[in-house]
RNA sequence: GGUCCGGUGGUGUAGCGGUUAACAUGCCUCCCUGUCACGGAGGAGAUCGCGGGUUCGAUUCCCGUCCGGACCGCCA
């Protein structure tokens, strides 16, 4: 079809040319016999008028009607700074209507007023308007970058199965039954893990992929059952190796997509981590960290903080400077209630007032203590100190959330800084309450630190891997680690997270088997791209950078998937619904 | 699996034990030659998610259920 231009390209330079426009009718004003109709496409909006004489043709035309015009451009009197094509308009002199449309569910607009629900079931509307568009716009020049960038450093994109073999550790897998096979199932990839490794061993050497995966669990706001990794896997590499070529990816990013040169990526240990920040993906974007008092407590008392030390829990604090006044006892209230979300018992306070300690600890702790609780946490005038004292991990994570939760309520992030972290050094195992024991904190493939090979059995709770996340601005946008490459390292691994050598060979044994035929050292990455494009177009929500999102039920409103399908269906696959 | 919030014209909200169910916007008709969130006049449009209960009477209160959302668990 006949097209010269964009909506979104004229301004004073076309002046007196003959243009045609192809778009959707995003905005009709009616004046009588003059009509002025805001036309849409991809590009943007171009006004285009109808005189007198033209006005007639377009009289039956409706919103997101889609038509094809033909005029010439002309200035505007009065420009519209709002329009990128502002200063022209569109005087025309054909029209072509190419099709109708009834009026739409929702007013299809930057700032629609429709909930999320109503855009979802209409997802095409919704794909029409400014920030979804440009959402998915910039999701594919940040695709673009990455494999522009990845391949003029020699990896290579290749595409893994989506039907795989379920291994049920881990997340919970999707199944796909088969109906050759009947009761067997495939399942989609949580990651391609075990793929990429074997692309290493394949004699690969550097592979990546723009990888969807599918994880069947719960959602939130920032997951969705599927999802897009940039999935990356080197072979004779260490952590730098690593490391460095995913902070030069990162800057080719931010600096193509954003215009921002970023400074080499601080590291952090994980157990570091947790003890400053509280979280294994602090936003460090702000201070308020976590500070360790256990030892002014240690002669306390104060039964509660007395017995929670002596079953080896922690008590940390953190201060809020100057706010002491800002808090009412109800404030903490609510304060206190959201620590127990994260399994706190409770929330102590203690406000710092002309070289006074009051709060809800201040009559059970001594002069000396309030002394050296005043020195140790450098309190000012009208300071406000939160305590948790608990289980170390207790302690640590909730007032690691209370920190960003008072880092959003009082305005101390800088949204404009990107804050990237490196955290290393994440534990081997993680103790499981219920079951009473340390089980695997990675997939079984991670390599532990060299030199805590010999506390694989002995000494669990500090055995450490070569698992390490990117954290950007709280938000966990990569893990990886390096791989175990020797046999004998791989068996002492299952043995230590209680996996017999039958349970690992019926699970991966074409894996291990493969391990024999001279395994490269490896190690990668698999970086969330949804969360890259979350923080990048600055959306927390990340059903703005799919385009066809799933609801927290992992539902399609637009589709209906999941849906009931034929018995016949069934049959083929032998499989049966109980009711 | 759990906790919390929500569901009222097409859309977004207000409301309340008895209302003519309100407002904005959209839609329809008419008027309008400089709008750009056009303006003006008029009009249509809602069994208040569904089921049950309490009550003389329920959109309103209670229980259940479905749907949407946030979070905890979960996400090796």
């Amino acid at each position: 079809m006949k097209r010269t231009h964009s909506c979104g390209v004229l301004n004073l330079e076309s002046v007196g040319q003959e243009v045609t426009l192809i778009g959707w009718v995003s905005k009709r004003r009616n004046l009588g016999s003059l009509v002025f109709i805001d036309l849409r496409d991809r590009a943007g909006i171009t006004q285009i008028t109808f005189d007198e004489a033209h006005a007639d043709l377009v009289k039956e035309v409706r919103n997101e009607y889609v038509l094809q015009v033909t005029g010439k451009v002309v200035a505007k009197d009065v420009p519209n700074p709002k329009l990128k094509t502002g200063a022209i308009e569109v005087l025309v002199s054909s029209v072509n209507i190419i099709n109708s449309a009834e009026t739409t569910p929702f007013i299809i607009a930057e700032e629609t007023d429709a909930l999320e629900d109503t855009r979802l079931k209409y997802r095409y509307l919704d794909l029409r308007r400014e920030n979804i568009k440009n959402n998915l716009m910039l999701r594919h020049k940040v695709t673009m970058c990455v494999r522009n960038y990845l391949s003029s450093l020699d990896f290579i994109e290749i595409e893994t199965p989506i039907l795989c073999k379920s291994t049920p550790e881990g997340a919970r897998d999707y199944l796909v039954p088969s109906r050759i096979f009947q009761g067997k199932f495939y399942a989609l990839p949580q990651s391609p893990q075990i793929y990429k490794q074997l692309c290493m061993i394949g004699g690969l050497e550097k592979y990546f992929q723009i990888a969807k995966c599918f994880r069947d669990e719960d959602l939130r706001a920032d997951r969705q059952p599927e999802f897009t990794q940039i999935d990356m896997e080197m072979s004779f590499v260490e952590e730098e190796d690593v490391w460095n070529t995913v902070e030069g990816l990162m800057k080719q990013i931010f600096s193509e997509i954003k215009g921002i040169e970023l400074n080499n990526f601080p590291r952090l240990t994980y157990t570091e981590c947790m003890a400053r920040f509280g979280s294994d993906k602090p936003d460090t974007r702000f201070e308020m960290e976590l500070n360790l008092i256990s030892d002014v407590f240690a002669n306390t008392e104060f039964e509660v903080f007395k017995n929670i030390l002596a079953a080896n829990g922690e008590i940390n604090a953190i201060v809020v400077k100057g706010k002491a006044d800002a808090f009412s006892r109800k404030d903490i209230d609510k304060l206190t209630d959201f620590v127990k979300i994260y399994g706190a018992k409770a929330l102590s306070y203690l406000k710092y007032n002309q070289n006074e300690i009051t709060g809800s600890i201040a009559k059970v702790m001594s002069d000396s203590e309030k002394n050296t609780i005043i020195n140790k946490l450098d309190l000012k005038e009208n300071d406000l100190v939160f305590i948790v004292a608990d289980k170390k991990k207790v302690s640590q994570t909730s007032l690691g959330a209370l920190r960003v939760k008072l880092g959003k309520d009082l305005n101390l992030i800088d949204s404009d800084k990107f804050n990237f972290l490196w955290v290393t050094n994440f534990p081997m195992f993680e103790y499981v309450e219920e079951e009473n024991r340390f089980v695997a904190a990675h997939h079984p493939f991670t390599s532990p630190n060299l030199e805590d090979m010999d506390k694989l059995f002995e000494n669990q709770e500090n055995c450490f891997s070569r698992a390490y996340d990117l954290v950007l601005n709280g938000y966990e946008l990569l893990s990886g680690s390096i791989r175990i490459h020797d046999q004998a390292v791989q068996a002492k691994v299952f043995e230590a997270i209680g996996m017999s050598l039958e349970e690992a060979k019926e699970k991966f044994g074409f894996f291990l088997e493969a391990f024999k035929y001279g395994t490269p050292p490896h190690g990668g990455v698999g970086i969330g791209l949804d969360r890259i494009i979350m923080i990048l177009t600055g959306t927390e929500n990340i059903r703005d950078v799919v385009a066809f999102p799933k609801t927290a039920s992992a539902a399609d409103l637009m589709s209906e998937a999941p849906n009931l399908v034929d018995e016949k269906q069934l049959k083929e696959l032998k499989i049966k619904i109980e009711h």
